[in-house]
DNA sequence: CGGATTTTTGACCAATGTCAAGACCGGTGG
DNA sequence: CCACCGGTCTTGACATTGGTCAAAAATCCG
């Protein structure tokens, strides 16, 4: 299994030296919507940026948090990718899901107050900690970011069952490449070209399927003509296509 | 498929009318660490009463809410067993999950603002309704009722992911077995026998299994001694040996 | 360049799904 | 009380998807 190479979490980095893209990160990130100038007074929007702490760089294979620590913050993926896994103790990995820039993990942490996964970075990563006590406080303050957290959870709910049901191999990843496309194009990067970062054992074990399997659906999809592979590297060509096959899987 | 017998929602019950077993209720539900005098004081207890609304018999078929209606309100079972579930256009139905008595429903609704999902008395069902604006105000106001809702939600989302991995069919039905009893002694019921109230059809599609292998798999427990069945009725005989074939899908 | 890791490919296999038939069960009406 | 009916559940025979194993190919990095 993939191990982390360095001791786990880094100090913080002087948030001074990242002023200059907040209001771009900001802009992309879980929480930009209230963040952001957005008919929210000044007073409290600086309640927020005060209590976010930028943390980072984390290189593949580091922890960002660790299954069974106590739970203490919530973390929005800032650039990178974080996958979050399971492993039980007999060192089976089960992969939950895979986190891009804006998208926040560790919501599934607050009621057992211990974080109930590892998330582990897949590549050069970037996060911002937003300390639980303090977004609670801030929450029963401010409606609107209370409402913002309420919508954060629930969407995982819905997120979390989506891969829930009983599908093909190839429904599966027509479904994982559309919904991996699309949450990239959300984010603001191109729509129907990326790099899947992970390697193919994290696809299928995410997706409960074989490594194997992952490669010669994939292989399956480039001959047809729906998809164009090279490594890692994915290209979406035919996309209605592509959506049919997931139609079972994926949001209206 | 299974289809309602009655309209759908059906009118509140008078409150008054079950005054009477309002503790006694309240002391298995969701929110019974907040709603009850547990260092609450008594006039946020009394809001938080207020905004409940008692609302049933539903009967077997009857839907509490349907997938596409607006959000306003999330449910508490009271009394009855709901299923959730999701049909896609060409009729597929995927069962999300089983709510016993004091489990709230709805949580899945907060974010995309409409019900995800249908909710689907099994037998006869008595909900409690919040209104969801109100119980937002009220978790403004008093912590534990913010605090309660965040829990309520984060729970959910570790829930979802518990069937989420690759586990055999004998894996899946020990861990299903073993979480009802749990859940329904956790209710103060039998913890070693209880009633399946839904068709094998829905276990079924619930674990992402064959009603036919469903089937199988009881009497195979059943021959080696690991539970008795009888139609609906089971019985745990062997916790132990469950506990082992599901010991990849069960919390510690 | 060389070793490790990841990915691909092929051959085979097993768990589970599918199909079909029959048993069971509860309710209904004669 | 019994026969019947519809739905549910069980059982058996067979089919199939996707998993497993093994080895080769490609890729990555130092």
């Amino acid at each position: 299994m993939t191990q982390m190479h360095h001791s786990g979490k880094l100090p913080p980095h002087n948030p001074i030296a990242d002023d200059g893209d907040e209001v771009h990160f900001c802009s992309t990130c879980a929480f930009g919507s209230v963040c952001l100038p957005s008919g929210l007074n000044k007073t409290s929007l600086n309640e927020l940026h005060m209590l976010v702490e930028h943390i980072g760089p984390f290189h593949d294979g580091d922890v960002v948090f660790r299954s069974g620590e106590r739970f203490g913050a919530l973390f929005a993926v800032r650039a990178g990718m974080v996958k979050t896994r399971q492993v039980d103790d007999e060192g089976h990995e089960q992969v939950l899901g895979f986190h891009l820039p804006g998208e926040m993990i560790g919501l599934d942490a607050i009621h057992p107050a211990r974080y109930p996964c590892d998330a582990v970075a897949l590549d050069t990563v970037f996060v911002c900690r937003f300390s639980f006590p303090a977004l609670s406080t801030l929450a029963a303050k401010i409606p609107d970011v209370q409402q913002r957290l309420f919508d954060l959870l629930s969407a995982d709910i819905g997120k979390t069952s989506r891969y829930s049901g009983d599908h093909t191999a190839d429904e599966r990843l027509a479904a994982f490449l559309l919904d991996l496309a699309a949450r990239y194009a959300a984010r603001g990067f191109a729509a129907n070209a990326y790099r899947l970062v992970m390697p193919r054992a994290d696809i299928a074990n995410y997706l409960r399927l074989a490594a194997e399997t992952v490669s010669r659906v994939l292989r399956r999809f480039q001959d047809h003509g729906l998809i164009h592979v090279d490594g890692r590297e994915v290209e979406i060509v035919d996309k209605p296509a592509l959506r049919k096959l997931a139609r079972h899987i994926l949001p209206a």
